[in-house]
DNA sequence: AGCACTATAATTGTATACATTCATACAGAG
DNA sequence: CTCTGTATGAATGTATACAATTATAGTGCT
């Protein structure tokens, strides 16, 4: 089963500006300008214009009249939005219980025991690899919830809390905490048990949410 | 307080096209051409490609390699939003029940009112704009929420399921039933009780998730 | 020195031209 | 009659040209 649609470059600038974005190499408040962009990435303004306006709608950037803004979540909004998880991602843990598959747990568990390793290293981008995990980690048991609904939601809200997260420092010991909960949502998933899985994502959120209330934001 | 941003063409052509898509000019499955649109209308083709990429990332239209379809959205789909919506809505109107102003309590009122008016009236177009009133009435509380998290997830949900909705006819009974259920939310939100505008609300989408099963959809 | 006005530069919004891909229909050969 | 190949048309993707708005800096007047 192929893709239908090929990659065009308006979706490639849109990948790249996102990561960049949500890896920090623009800072919030920073404005960033079509024109700029398509000589810095030698393509035309068109593309540019496209993926600028996907941003847009993710809540990634803000039209301010003269170029589109590195949007900033407000720890409120960063609030709400663990208040948001805290009341679906459990439904969607339930759901996934009983749909996921073999390869999909088999994907799930490297990418817990990839962060592991990862943690341990604290190499220059160990950070940034961990996040990333973090993020497929979360993004395949949406998936695995099959529901289209739920995954475009979570997915959608997840990717603006990493903008957040990104911009923080993270000590190794709460790190591995993560990842031990990590673990155990997988062998709940892995036992095909819902309330299990609902109970541990459920913990897993909560204690992200207490994690990062006593986490200091870096300057930069 | 002026906006910064001038309406633009695309904007407009934009609310137009959700418009016509959510009221049912454009059916289910048919496919939306840039150049068709743009002679249609009579502008360029960089508009009217603006805002089908944007009706796209709002999930009313999906790109299919040859032009935008319009998205058919399942009875499955239908049934998880009103599951998310029963997660998030009970908490966005205890949010709402503590922040609405008068101002706002006088609008929910005269949006309750006009409704069961047109209800009554049975006209040509009453039952569109019943339907108008409703997704008014619910967004308003969404905004009284005052977190913009809620009420982008929640606005979002609810567009995509006005599109199904208008797809299908409802009885008057029923109608007048939902209409009832919007006055006992409004006086809820207006004795600023948060447990009462709560369980009105959750009473509201369980009551209008029983309707919609029991609902015959239009052939057309 | 300060203020106002003008000119310029930068930016977005829109139109249009060009490239490319893909489906479809038609014609010709077997 | 069927299959295949080619040509044509329609659609998107991209580049570029043009219009209009706005911020900013500089200059001249008081």
């Amino acid at each position: 089963m192929k893709e239908h649609r090929n990659i065009s470059i308006a979706d490639q600038i849109f990948d790249q500006l996102e990561r960049e974005i949500l890896s920090g190499k623009y800072q919030r408040g920073e404005v960033l300008s079509e024109l700029r962009l398509s000589k810095e990435m030698d393509v035309s303004r068109t593309p540019i214009r496209e993926a600028l306006l996907r941003l847009e709608q993710e809540n990634i950037l803000k039209e301010t009249g003269r170029g589109m803004e590195v949007i900033g979540i407000s720890s409120e909004d960063m609030l709400d939005m663990y208040d948001i998880r805290l009341h679906l991602e459990g439904e969607a843990a339930r759901r996934a219980a009983g749909n996921i598959t073999e390869e999909q747990l088999q994907e799930l568990l490297e990418l817990t025991e990839l962060q592991r390793y990862y943690i341990n290293k604290q190499g220059n981008r160990s950070s940034e690899h961990t996040k990333n995990l973090d993020t497929q980690f979360h993004e395949l048991i949406y998936t695995a919830s099959g529901s289209k609904t739920y995954i475009d939601v979570l997915t959608r809200i997840h990717k603006q809390m990493t903008k957040y997260r990104m911009a923080s420092v993270s000590k190794q010991s709460r790190a591995l905490q993560s990842n031990d909960e990590h673990m155990a949502i997988y062998q709940a998933l892995a036992a095909h048990d819902p309330d299990a899985a609902e109970q541990a994502v459920l913990t897993h959120i909560r204690n992200a949410l207490n994690r990062m209330e006593h986490m200091e934001p870096i300057d930069s």
